[in-house]
DNA sequence: TAATAAATGTACCGATCTGTTCACTTTGTC
DNA sequence: GACAAAGTGAACAGATCGGTACATTTATTA
């Protein structure tokens, strides 16, 4: 189908969210920034929080189609791709507009466990993990879910460094301990 | 020395703000929640940003002597307090009301690199990286800043980690890739 | 006991919040 | 050109936002 206002609208949130945060930006804030009508905003969604959602699937979709594909055409074999995963990282920290991982964000915003919103930021870091788990074992590791964790520890701990300390040298501190990791790790 | 009004509110705000974050907790339900009159309050702070600042003020004192005293009850010598990190962190999470850091959280929710609130949040990462590198000195690491940079990296991201998933796993995940640093690590 | 400081309750301010209503204009299709 | 779908602007509701005003009560201390 054609993308259309919604799409546009989904779109455009995503970067207002992103930017501002979500409790603090608000409908009329996100209408003006889009200049799509509120009335228009709330055909297409019967509430904010559908909004979210809808941001948090077109990022999650975003993200991971990047990533993977970055990744990618970084490295050839699964074992190298492990490693390119914290390059890709870093490419990611030094856009001008990078401020830390949107579903770490809305996680913390909506903390219930039981919210549809943190629930469907869990749901993104499983999905990476399957991926890393994925690469791991076809890179012929013996434990590879143990691996992955711990491999997804670094990212998720370079994320929130870079963006607490505007710098991207968290990728390049995770990329090194990653490499250690995988040589200390069995096949 | 009694504690005043001010300890008991900035105390209760603590609570306050890191269940239910800090734009989603508004003065009205502070001072319903703390049953300190919001008069009072604001003969305290001017703002509700300066109660924010006063809260993560006490929150940094409160976990960095926390987590300074349960390392030293774990482990003897520098180089096992650094696994000890680990050990300490797994009683945290599995703390029943554990819902992440309290600092991460702040800089979420304050983005911009020269708000006050992410400034402080910052400050308290780099207050925890250099006790780490003094550990890892006086364990005797030949470049102790790197590593101390790669554990807290492993640090953060089993926080973030085990808030999305609720679940104490991420500690332990973090403190094997830990001891395969340190053993990787030359001295 | 009297003076003083600290804390209270309540009502209020203007702004903003999410969400709705309504009359009107644009757009695409037959 | 007719018609329906989609989008618009503006006003509005009821609640809540951060913050203030004021008169009253409670504690501390001389």
């Amino acid at each position: 189908m054609r993308p259309t206002k919604r799409d546009e609208l989904v779109q455009k949130a995503l970067t207002a969210f992103y930017r501002n945060g979500f409790h603090a930006t608000g409908m009329d804030m996100l209408a003006a920034e889009t200049r799509i009508s509120k009335t228009s905003m709330y055909k297409h969604f019967r509430t904010k929080e559908e909004l979210i959602l809808a941001v948090l699937r077109l990022r999650d979709e975003n993200f991971r189609n990047w990533l993977y594909r970055r990744i990618e055409e970084l490295a050839d074999t699964p074992g190298q791709q492990l490693i390119a995963l914290f390059d890709a990282l870093e490419d990611w920290f030094q856009e001008p507009g990078f401020r830390g991982c949107m579903f770490i964000k809305a996680s913390s915003e909506y903390q219930d466990a039981g919210h549809p919103i943190h629930r469907q930021s869990a749901d993104h870091k499983r999905m990476l993990e399957t991926y890393v788990i994925g690469l791991a074992q076809k890179a012929g590791y013996r434990d590879p879910a143990d691996l992955a964790r711990q491999l997804l520890l670094l990212k998720e701990g370079a994320i929130v460094t870079a963006h607490l300390g505007h710098t991207a040298r968290p990728a390049m501190d995770a990329k090194q301990a990653a490499i250690a990791l995988l040589e200390n790790s069995e096949k």
